[in-house]
DNA sequence: ATAGGTGCAAAAGCTTTGCTATTTG
DNA sequence: CAAATAGCAAAGCTTTTGCACCTAT
């Protein structure tokens, strides 16, 4: 069946395209399958030169594009300006709730939502691929100091 | 009551804080009541330049800034790395629907979905300030094309 | 008079790209 | 060996900022 491991469906994504299975590549999934939830790709570089300093910059924002096209990652987006990644395969599908004041964030699942808006998205004849929902609020701490 | 037309909202959200009004606000903040639904700040500056060419880019960035703080206008994100702007005050909250085809994107409301948020924040204790709520699919006439 | 605002150009921040040398299969 | 990739540095895009001059109250 289709339960397959990174590495295998990093393989056939590359494979399929005739693109080629490189160092670089190798190291940077390890790497990414290893992060935290979620990082930019500057922070992914930051750590990505502790291990490989000789892996440029422009290799990092390429592989990171390569795994969310493989479908490895997807993109978050904080509203801070810059993108950030998160590990996709394997994991369940979240959605995000955000501090506004400090920042932080956890993982929530609503599957009830999601079934609304399919329903929604159908309601108007599209067909919905994807959806990104990102609730800002007030964390209990935060609000505790208030 | 608190029904506010625009320029007394802004009006007084600039008399708050010591701030003035000038030609340039005024302009700026007929030309934005007068956008189609939503725009980048750059296909913002193009339109005022056709009204006022003295004015400058820095001042339709800072300006629009302005009108998010002051609650007239709201940012969106549709992910290709611009800020969008869309008028909020007096407009009743909706959601976007994006084709990922042809880009058109449609306005939608979904109050069960707004309810159900609500519920997912305050499960984990946060309470709800802000939301933004994406979906992404195929339309209808991009669908009939394939 | 004086805090605040504007325009201009430069800078900043994140991401992409052109090019040449290397490497993979 | 041919096609693809990496590293480097430069360029690209959107947005912000420093500064000198101007303006609203």
């Amino acid at each position: 069946m289709g339960t397959q491991s990174p590495e295998e469906v990093l393989q056939e994504y590359l494979r399929e395209r005739g693109m080629l299975m490189t160092p670089q590549r190798k190291t940077l999934l390890q790497l990414f399958l290893e992060e935290p939830k979620h990082f930019s790709a500057e922070e992914f570089y930051e750590r990505v030169k502790q291990v490989d300093d000789s892996i440029g910059q422009a290799t990092v924002y390429r592989t990171l594009k390569l795994f969310t096209e493989s479908g490895l990652a997807e993109t978050l987006d904080f509203g801070d300006g810059r993108t950030r990644y998160e590990r996709r395969l394997g994991r369940e599908h979240h959605d995000h709730l955000i501090c506004i004041r400090c920042r932080d964030s956890i993982e929530i699942r609503a599957p009830e939502i999601e079934r609304l808006q399919e329903e929604v998205a159908g309601r108007h004849g599209y067909e919905l691929t994807d959806h990104a929902l990102y609730l800002y609020g007030i964390c209990p701490k935060c609000r505790g100091k208030e």
